[in-house]
DNA sequence: TATGAATGAGAGTTCATTCAT
DNA sequence: TATGAATGAACTCTCATTCAT
């Protein structure tokens, strides 16, 4: 049983870091089969097809990547240090599942996939609503005005972080040559206070 | 003659939109060739490989997304009204070639293409320029501080756009229901505000 | 002990049925499995392979197809009514196991196949005998005449019913609509009768 | 055009050959390449999938079977004589497309098949009306009387024939031992004139 | 220059069977 | 004895490309 499932976990791992890489489209199932030293009969076996086997990678994905409100919001921080929290930690599950979301930015740009990003947008509305309750209680603290909605404000808590890594090669010539840690390290240490500077300028 | 040329560039507006649409990879020449009305042969007769055509689409294109200075930078403004300009404009070039900016983020994301980014950052690195000279005015004008690097701002001006167009779907429902029109018109007229009001707040 | 039996014949029932009605070929032992609601290692555990099943099924048949003289021929009839009641009895063994005639004929076919019709034919011969007796009698008692082999005498007492079986469809609209029951009753009650009157015409 | 229409043909000749040896499903495409010494990809490329050219060859071949009345119905002749006359076209056409018939057969048994059999029975009662024609014009001249429908009729025609070519093993060692030639013969000079014998006595 | 015909390679999937327990 | 897991082989079909004209 624990055999079988490590087999089912050590596909979906291996196939998400080639669809990441090369696409889900550019990616044969024999690579698959090749990357995680199983027949490629597998693929089918376990998952029934290689569409299926995308699907199950990105359910089980969305679960890994929601916010949970009690590791964010504390009664002893005003709202601006709740926001630097959920910004923080929101780019930590970006920085923590990197393949994860290369693979989804791809689909999401396919409009014929059989993903529609329905269920992602569940995640991202539950990821929302804690941004919400934060710029709630900062206007009632008085700490920010409500400009614009909510949805645009995680545009830009989210969007300059997908710019970073969709560029990563022309910003990895800025940041330090090479290694993914530091560039890691230069989202963590530059660009997230940036990003948290920018939104609570937005809010003010 | 001009008429060869006519059908080689039906054969690439027709591919630009195939390949933002579905991707590189599930764009069979097939489908380029009955949208673009001609012979499955003519594809490999002028462009050599389905490859060639992609990266001549995207030299092609890489053209028509440069900033000029001129049309940007005035003497009789100060520098944050030309970074306003700027950023206006920028996102005017995104909005006027949706189905290009697609496909490249598509592209950015594969390691393995035989396009490598380089020319593309060779336009962004052009545009970027003409952002460094705003920026130095304006700083040289006491309008401006120097915190973030210049590539760091750059990723808060185009990355809530490119968040906002991954997430179409998502915030369709939130601007209004449908049209692209209204989408593009809830870009320029709230969107991009809170970029401008954005990034001034970083150059603070 | 008996439960394994219990399964095994549950195989082949159920394996009959799907062979006659989609071929042989087309029938997958997952089918046959899902079918049987057993393992699909079952099969091959217990019949050794798919074309052993099959083979398997059409040695158990035969067996049921044979006729006895002892039910057909009674001293107290003269030699027409004997060949009367071979008929009937003949035909109401196809009728009693159309499935398995489906999938005999299908068989026959086939040149490629392991099975090479030598046991079938032996039952064939075998009921032939009986036919040949009663003919026997009825050229001494002065009621027939030999006119074509016995063999040939065969084709027109099976073949009209399976040019019938075959063309089931075709002449379900002239009999009448729809169920098999109003079929069968249909070759019972006319066909059956001109059967009769077509051999004895061939025997005059 | 020619050489295409002559590549099509043989592909079409030789699955035939093929199909009713070993059957639709049991035939793979490779081995329809090889014996037309084409390349795979052709079938497809030609017929669209592996059931289409199915489709094709049963098409093409149901024309070939059709009767004519003029080849059948002479004014000068007893409509005894054109039942004769009828028989022996019928019976000839089956001899000339012996391979068709056989997967005719194979097919009809199947279920499933999208050939459902509408279309061969069309061309069934083409034939079908040609015979009704001469049994009325023989009921007029006082020759025959209407006992059995057309239908009944047509099945102890046909039935004889398909029963002798399902068993043709069985059967070869009663004619002639091996040759297609001397079995076909037998069908003309010893089953033929006894379906003729066996039709009339139905029809007295 | 232009194209219908043809091709080899590879795609995803399903097959009957065997393995390990 | 019985079965879920796993496999290699084969399946049909589509791919981008090249050939022949």
């Amino acid at each position: 049983m624990t055999h079988k499932e490590d087999k089912r976990e050590l596909i979906k791992d291996k196939s998400l870091i080639l669809f990441s890489e090369r696409g889900f489209e550019a990616t044969s199932i024999r690579q698959i089969a090749q990357a995680s030293n199983i027949n490629i009969a597998m693929i089918s076996y376990y998952f029934g097809s290689k569409e299926h086997l995308l699907e199950e990678i990105i359910k089980d994905k969305l679960g890994v990547i929601k916010l949970y409100e009690k590791d964010i919001i504390f009664n002893n921080n005003n709202s601006e240090q709740n926001l630097e929290i959920f910004i923080k930690n929101l780019i930590e599950k970006f920085i923590q599942n990197t393949a994860f979301y290369n693979l989804l930015h791809s689909e999401l740009v396919i409009k014929q996939r059989v993903f529609s990003g329905e269920t992602y947008y569940t995640v991202k509305q539950h990821n929302e609503a804690i941004l919400q309750k934060i710029i709630a209680s900062g206007i009632a603290e008085g700490l920010f005005r409500l400009t614009p909605t909510i949805s645009v404000i995680q545009a830009f808590i989210i969007g300059p972080y997908i710019n970073f890594i969709l560029n990563r090669r022309y910003y990895s010539n800025i940041a330090e040559p090479g290694t993914d840690d530091s560039f890691d390290r230069y989202i963590r240490d530059v660009l997230v206070p940036n990003i948290i500077k920018s939104t609570i300028s937005l809010l003010k």
